[in-house]
DNA sequence: CGATAAACGAGACGGTACGTCTGGTCTTGTG
DNA sequence: CACAAGACCAGACGTACCGTCTCGTTTATCG
């Protein structure tokens, strides 16, 4: 019998993500050992209830750092996209950026914690934004022969490609950006609706 | 005075690429008491010349593995675009695919290694396709208002969005899929008038 | 109310003996969790009744492994000693020695158990002994002015200084030869002065 | 290369004394943890140099507890005897008394450092005590026929016997006691070779 | 050409963390 | 209310590596 303590679960958790917000600490540094002491908890507890390391912190950043991006549904596609993208950004460019650069690095090394992650994390605004850019190709905001998926990564995988190389610093111009080669209309700005109008008459 | 012995270099490059070929042997498992067991030599000798694991072993891969991926010239700019994703793709869906998405997680935790990946690995790659996509923009066949860099990056980022995220795994036809969604988007006009004259008498 | 389970006291004292039988198992490497696991019964089960993994010990050899070391009555003092030594002996070079030179090891640390074993285990067959020499004293066999006491340690304990150190390995000539030289040293007479007379008529 | 530190050697057997030598503490609980925390040595240290927790505490013991048994060669061998159990006996009435009898726990368990106890501790001191009976059977203070080493154990074996089952206390009268029936003439003192001959005749 | 100083292999060192095991205690149904 | 089941905190186990630190022992210029 015995049930699962939820006040252990929760001290672990917490634990492991005040270790992780400190400055110069990362997902690597961090020990179980290290979560079990500040958690005043036995490691025992923490291997009975998950596999890795990477699991507990996935489940301590799901629980507590859940990232808002909101998709609009009020607004036009174009839109909704960019400031949904906007949000994103926002948020990797700070602390959880870090995080989640870190997170995506341990699941190369654990295949359980990348199934969850994927589910967890991934899934939802991978297909919300595949979601999105339908309703732009049915409505005629998009072209009507696009790949809905395949475009739905441009958008999207270059700010995983910012956040993991580092190779430029992510800005929020980058939502515009993508947004605007995607509607293939760099920086015509709100004037664009009409235009993608009269674009699509014309087609 | 005594130079830095050639032969020391080569044994404990040798000895990583070895270790690393193993099934189960991943970067994160791989240890620096291990190379030097494996090479016949003393952990200080390694610790001499490279500041961390991730640093020996970019050197051991850059050395020996390098990826080719041809940039061609002689073929249209959407020709050599997709020829170098697929032949990009093709490796980084065997060994090496596995070997770059550890080495990008590692640099989530090693800064000096981190510059080093992106100087010798990374930006040759990166350049070459704007160059490309910007000869694609100078002669036509893309539409003449794009931004050669944010392009590039949503034609190469998927790439590495499936390498490292997993959630679809990395085939060849991801490479036309890319190129012609990206032609779709933003060919100088035939995609989206579906007439693809604009495009014929740009070229 | 609810009595005290007899099935469990069996099953952990059975336990405890089918675990101990295994030719690599030792009492200190013996846990109650194995125990409890062995036997299909709560470690609190075990804790309530018993103070330590000592005296569950004790508890399961005096149930069932019975040390049987007759002291007869019906022949010489002499012959009584060597075969009840030899009796010992002779379990002692087998398994159950190996136990109870296991349990001596573990009284050191558990005075409780120790009073325990002491009781039931070891005085039993002291006072035996020690009233044995005193008939051997009072009937003439052994000479009037010894001490039984010290005189019955000075037969019996070698045969634990064997168990314990190991110095040599217990052999059945050893019940022999203490008897020979205690009665060589302490004998009415006879061993003394190499006739073997007095001994004789005494008998 | 790289030879053995003797400053951590002694650290390690110096601080085994210092925690066995409080008074809860018991070679059981100590543990090489608690050794490595207490000497400031890594546990690796340890193991890298003794098997076993028994070993160090043997090594620590034989270094700085030596036990001073002395046996004369000026005085008879009855005094000789007598001193030099009286010795021993005041020596294990006390702390080291304790724990001796817990080394001789620890090498039920342990045969390797069995052995190392054997050749350390012990057979000095039974070859002397040997020695000395076989002299006084050669200079008549002990009958011609008696077997020096059955003999030994019958004097020296009730001294560990006391000390590991404790049953009585160990007191220093037993030494007496011991000798005085060895020489079978309880408390006879040095009359005791003319009224063992007395004894004889009367038989 | 022989000295000499750096680089080298070997590996001991103080440490940290690993993942497992056990000790005792506490909790939760079941019979 | 004793029991089985087992979760819990605590902490030791023996191992693997970390990065630093001697050790002699090559080597390969430079004086």
């Amino acid at each position: 019998m015995a049930k699962r303590s939820e006040t252990s679960r929760r001290s672990i958790l917490d634990a492991t993500l005040r270790l992780l917000s400190a400055d110069d600490m990362t997902v690597q540094k961090l020990s179980i050992e290290a979560i079990a002491r500040e958690a005043g908890v036995g490691k025992t507890t923490i291997y009975r209830w998950w596999p890795s390391k990477a699991a507990v912190v996935v489940d301590a950043f799901m629980e507590n750092h859940l990232l808002h991006t909101p998709v609009q549904t009020d607004v036009s596609v174009r839109s909704a996209l960019e400031s949904h993208l906007r949000s994103l950004i926002g948020q990797y460019a700070g602390p959880p950026g870090r995080l989640v650069s870190q997170l995506i690095a341990e699941i190369q090394y654990d295949p359980r914690t990348r199934q969850t992650f994927l589910e967890r994390f991934f899934y939802g605004r991978y297909y919300a934004i595949i979601e999105l850019v339908q309703r732009g190709i049915d409505n005629g905001e998009l072209a009507a022969d696009l790949d809905a998926e395949v475009v739905s990564e441009m958008i999207y995988a270059p700010v995983y490609q910012h956040l993991l190389f580092g190779h430029r610093p992510l800005r929020p111009e980058l939502a515009t950006s993508l947004v605007d080669q995607a509607f293939a209309l760099a920086g015509a700005g709100p004037a664009r609706d009409a235009q993608g109008q009269a674009r699509v008459s014309a087609a």
